[in-house]
Order: structure tokens, then C-alpha cells, then sequence
DNA sequence: CCCTAATCGAGACGGTACGTCCAGTCTTGCA
DNA sequence: TGCAAGACTGGACGTACCGTCTCGATTAGGG
């Protein structure tokens, strides 16, 4: 037991995935402004309490029925060509922000951390991306010998397809090969 | 007559500029969360009907309350040097969107066009930003014949601060200096 | 002139009758509950204020576009006959207020009077149906030589078939012929 | 349990009470019109929607409230002497309908029941006071042999002073003993 | 095998914003 | 000055969701 004292019902698992799923779900049939606990609640036939038991906001639940579908979806593999693996990871990355149901709940969260300081806080100081893009950046910048901080290399990795979704802008835009190559250009000038 | 037909009163100048008054009064007082029609209505001291009658959404009216004092914020004169222009509207972009009230309307405006694609369209297919660094990001295109679309150069210049002030960086976190350079480089690069 | 001074538009008689019209087709099409000041405006194609500059309340518009209406079916023609007599106007009355028009307007200001000061005071001491009963009344009264008061006598005439129509009886409901005999019975034995 | 499942918490018997207080005290402090559901809900410290889940319209409200206190102040006891009862119920009718809060209470419904159909049907086909009246009614028919039929009775005895009252007369109008007398005359008749 | 305790679904609770509607007033230009 | 038009402040409407609460029922350990 994960709790000071073993006594009492255990907290149900089951009620757990059904209000995940049932986030999941409604993201995508109704948006995330028409997103309410109430709906949450019903749609995945469970208590109001329960839902308000385990998470304090919407944000919170759907970070966390989200992020994992996140990380599974930018995770690229390593070829050794750290040219194919920056444009590797932009390509997926603009798939994400632009076509994923996990990546229409990412930007919801960031769109929601700019109205709430306590959403802001709980996608913290790193967030997905910056993650996700980790491994990719690491070895762009042994490739290019940057002297650069990881987090101003990310950021300029990351930064222009992000603006670009963020604003309106759909994959077709989105110029991912031109990107890699003047983020390897970026690094090698530093 | 400007409207349609002469006939019936006027629009009130006065109460549409309360409107626009209380609405940024209260973003910095209350954040955009707690922000509401009815809030806004009985700052302005103003019938509610009146706020309903000239805007759709609480969005709307911090767009046309606050797009005239981004545009002036961002606002930078040309020293015919691209370096050091773009190195001026780095700076000033990075202190609008961490620091300026305009800044943080913009970026709830963003945020907002995450959760309602009513207020995507709002917010259109050129922001605000985009425009601000038009002129830079010309000077910086003639100044090193690079053939970019001026759309793929905005979101170089602009995307790698935006990803840091939206995902909680503040202005320290950010520097400009080096994020002017890398900008000409991967200009010249293409 | 008819007012004090002769300066000035004079007022639109056609105005006036448009908003009587209005009013007598609003209660029929809509019920008086949903009868607005602003849907009558409308409805006669008049300005709002026009018909605040010459009545008060919608009552007091329903009454002047009614009580003629009232006047008229109401009236009964003498027979010399006490008790034919009676008996038609009972008739005429039951017809009044169950299925008439201008009975379901004064049937709604009866109603409106229980609700608010202002229109029991405009109906008055006198009201429509105690006028239209006079003769009647006098010819029973001096048929059987009663000595009650008018205004008793009145009340034990419109009484029962008033209380059944306010209650939400229909004509079919109501025996204006035993009602008749029983009136001058009544008066006969006073 | 009363209610369908005993699943849910149960009905808040002091929020139903607080309102019907509310309603009471309201109707007197500021009359029919000036009644609001929101009044009644703010008087009452209780949610809006709690009184929209229970009631739905300020009649229904008004007619839970104050039904019982009609039927109490119209208790009339026997004395086997239907001359006796008769007047000493249509004093008590008139007290009731000029006088007394419950009358406030019923006269504002059977106003409101002339605009609004619903209203009207909750109302039903047996009023209050046709209820009140049944027993002396019967007396007095069985005194008297009359054959008619009770709802006629009814009207023959409520009819004068509801008519009286409803257009304005006071108490001190209505001669109580003198209706009784007719009343009784006109059942003899038939 | 009960006892205690925490969870579960359900749904009512007090509150409050929503967006609409109407009241009654006002300010235009035209007649 | 009256008039149609229509914007103004103000406030009730009925609905929806918030986050909390109180039910009966369920499901585990510990005695």
C-alpha cells in the first residue's frame, strides 16, 4: 500500500483509466473550452467526487492522459546522422503539433498555462518537448562541437515549428528539412 | 454617417473606450481566467447588453484593446545595420512577452486560440507579431540575399523566444544577443 | 389645438391607432404574458418612446384598445321583459368572457389588477361589466321591487358566472338560465 | 426512500421550507409583481437552481405556500343550522379574499392563472375555495332540497363576493348576511 | 466474522457567469 | 415639437458548471 494505512477501499483502477479515456475522448469530439469535469465525470460513468478526489483541474488530467501518447510520438531513433535525425524529429514534431490528438492536448495545456499560473506550474520548468527533443539535440550539438546551453539550443530547435503551429499554421507550412538545416547551420556559427 | 443609416443614437465613444479600459485593468488585476463579460461590463459601468451588442468574446475585446500598444511596443527604428536591428527587436520582443501587459493579453490571446478556433480566426493568418518583424526580418533577408519565404525567416527569428516565454522562461533565460546572430547565420546559410 | 399650445407636431393619430391595433392582435397571437412594450412598438411600426409618451403600462394600452369592444357585446337590447332580459345579458356575458376577444383582454387586466396597484386603480370603482349590467340590474330591481343596493345586486348577477370563468370554466359549463331565475328570485326575496 | 432509487443526497428539507417562507414573507413585502425567482432564491439563502429543480414558476411556489393557510382560514365549523354556517362561511370568505395573506397569496394566482395557460392548469378544475366551500355547500343543499348540481352550488355562493372583492371592494362592501339569505332563497327556488 | 475506514456512484447543495430579453430613458436626423 | 430608429444602463430570465456535501452501497484490512 502506497498510503499511510492499508484500511479502507482501495482506490479503484479501473475509475482511474475510465476518466483518462474519457478525457481523451472528449478532446477530440468536443474541445477542450467544452471540456468540463462534469462531463468528464459522466462520460466515463463515475463520481463527481472521484474525479475531484485524484486531480484538482482538467489541466492535470489531461497532462496526464496525455503525455505518455506524447513522448511515444516524438520518440525517434537514433541513425548516427545527426543531420537526418534533426530532421527526423522536426518531422515528427510538426506531425505532432499540427495532426496529433496528444499534440491538440499539449497545445490546449500550453494555451491553458498562459491563463493560469497553477496549469503553468504543473507543466513545469521542462517541458515535453524540451524532453522529447533531448537525445536529438545532444547529438547535434557533439556533431557541431556548440558550445551552447541545452536549453537555448533546444529552443531554437523546437522554437520556429512551435510559433508556426501556434499560430495557425498547418504542416504544409511548415518547411522541415530548410529547419534542420539552418538549426545545424545555428549550432555550427556558436 | 458612417453606419448604414443616420438614424437612431449614436454608438457611445465613452462607453466603448471603458470597455476597452476595464479589460486591460483587469487582466493585470485578475488574469484572463477570472476574467469575464460580466466583470468587464460592471468595471466599464457599462449595461451589459452594450458589451454584447459590439464584441462576441471576452477575446475580442482584449484584441482591440490590446493590439495597438503590442504594435507600439514593438516598434523599432532603423539603424541601417541588420545586426544590431534585429539584436533591438529581439530585445524589445523578448521584454513584450514576458514583462509587457500588452505581452501577456497577447499571449492569453494565443492561448485562448488554442481552445476555440473562433478566436484562431480572430487572430487570422498574420498576427501581430509576425507583422511587427516585418521590416526587420526584410533588412536582414536583402542584407544577406537569402531567398527564404519571409513567413519561414518570421518564424526563425521569432519562434525560439516565443517557445521560451510560453513555456514559463523569463527574460533572463533569454539571449537575444547570441539568438541575433544564429538568425543572420542560418539567413546566410540558405 | 387641444393642448395648451399649438406648437409642435401634433400627435399621430395613425400612430395611435397602430399601437391599439398591435396590442389587440399581440394578446391574441402571443397571450398577455409575452406582450412587451418593445414587442408592440414594433408590432404597430411605431418608436418605442411614442407609445411611452402616451401610456404607461401595457395595461392601460389594453384597456383603451378593449373597453369599447367590451361596451359592445355587452350590450343587451330591452325586451320589457325582466327576465328575458336577464337571461340575454347572462348569455351575453358568458359568451363575453369565455370566448371573446376583448373578453380575454379584460380577463387579463382583471388579472393584472391582483398583481399590481397602479391597474386596479385604472380599472377603477366602475368597472366594464358592472356598467354593462346597469339596466339590467335597474329593470330586475324595479321588476321586483327589491331595495338592495346597485352595486349588490350587480355582484349577484355577474358573480357566479365571473367566479366560473375565472376559474376556468367554459360557456358549456355555465346555466345562464337557471343563474337567471335564481337572480330574480334572489332580488324578490329582499 | 420516497423518491425513485435512494441513491444521491436526499432533498434539503430546510432549503424547501426557506423557501416557501421566503415566497410568503416576499408577497407581502413587495407584492405579486415585483416577485422574482431570484428574490426568492436570494431571500431564501439558496441556490438558484434549487428552486428551479423543485418549482417551476413563482405560482407553483406561491400555491405550495399558501394553499394550506387557505384552507385553514376557510375551516368553517358546524352548527347544524345552514343558515348559520352559510354566513359564517362567506364571512369568512370574505376576510379570507380582502384581508388575509393566503387571500393575497390566492387572488394573485388566479390573476396570474388569466395570462399564463400553465398557470391555469395548476390551478386544476377544483380551486381551493370550491374545495373550502364543499361542505356547506351540501348542507345547505340538503337543507333546502335544491337539485343542483354542486358545482353550480358553489358559484351560486362564491360568485358575488370573489366578484366583489376581485374588482376592488373592500370588506366593509360585501354584506355577508344578506348573501347568505339569497344564497339560501335561490337553492330553495330550484 | 464483524468492525472500521476509505472509496465508489449518484445527485442535491450554495454560488456565479453565461448570453438573452425587456424595461424605461436617451440621443440622433427627419418631417 | 413629434416621430422612428436604435443605443444606453439596469436587471431578471433560465441554464450550465463549479466545487462541496451527503446519501447508500461496496470493498478492503485488522481484531
Amino acid at each position: 500500500m502506497v498510503d499511510g494505512s492499508g484500511r479502507g477501499r482501495p482506490r479503484s483502477e479501473s475509475a482511474r483509466a475510465a476518466v483518462l479515456h474519457a478525457v481523451d475522448d472528449l478532446l477530440v469530439e468536443v474541445g477542450y473550452a467544452a471540456l468540463t469535469m462534469k462531463g468528464i465525470a459522466e462520460r466515463a460513468g463515475v463520481g463527481r467526487q472521484t474525479v475531484y478526489r485524484w486531480w484538482s483541474h482538467k489541466a492535470e488530467i489531461l497532462y496526464e492522459a496525455s503525455v505518455l501518447d506524447a513522448q511515444h510520438e516524438l520518440a525517434v531513433r537514433h541513425s548516427g546522422d545527426a543531420g537526418k535525425d534533426v530532421e527526423a524529429y522536426l518531422g515528427a514534431l510538426v506531425t505532432f503539433l499540427t495532426r496529433s490528438h496528444a499534440g491538440a492536448a499539449y497545445r490546449a495545456l500550453i494555451g491553458e498555462a498562459q491563463h493560469d499560473p497553477e496549469v503553468a506550474a504543473l507543466l513545469g520548468s521542462r517541458d515535453v518537448l524540451s524532453d522529447s527533443a533531448a537525445e536529438v539535440v545532444e547529438a547535434a550539438r557533439s556533431a557541431t562541437a556548440a558550445t551552447l546551453s541545452t536549453e537555448h539550443a533546444t529552443a531554437l530547435l523546437i522554437g520556429p515549428p512551435f510559433f508556426q503551429a501556434l499560430t495557425g499554421r498547418t504542416a504544409e507550412h511548415i518547411d522541415t528539412k530548410t529547419l534542420a538545416e539552418q538549426f545545424l547551420h545555428a549550432l555550427r556559427a556558436s
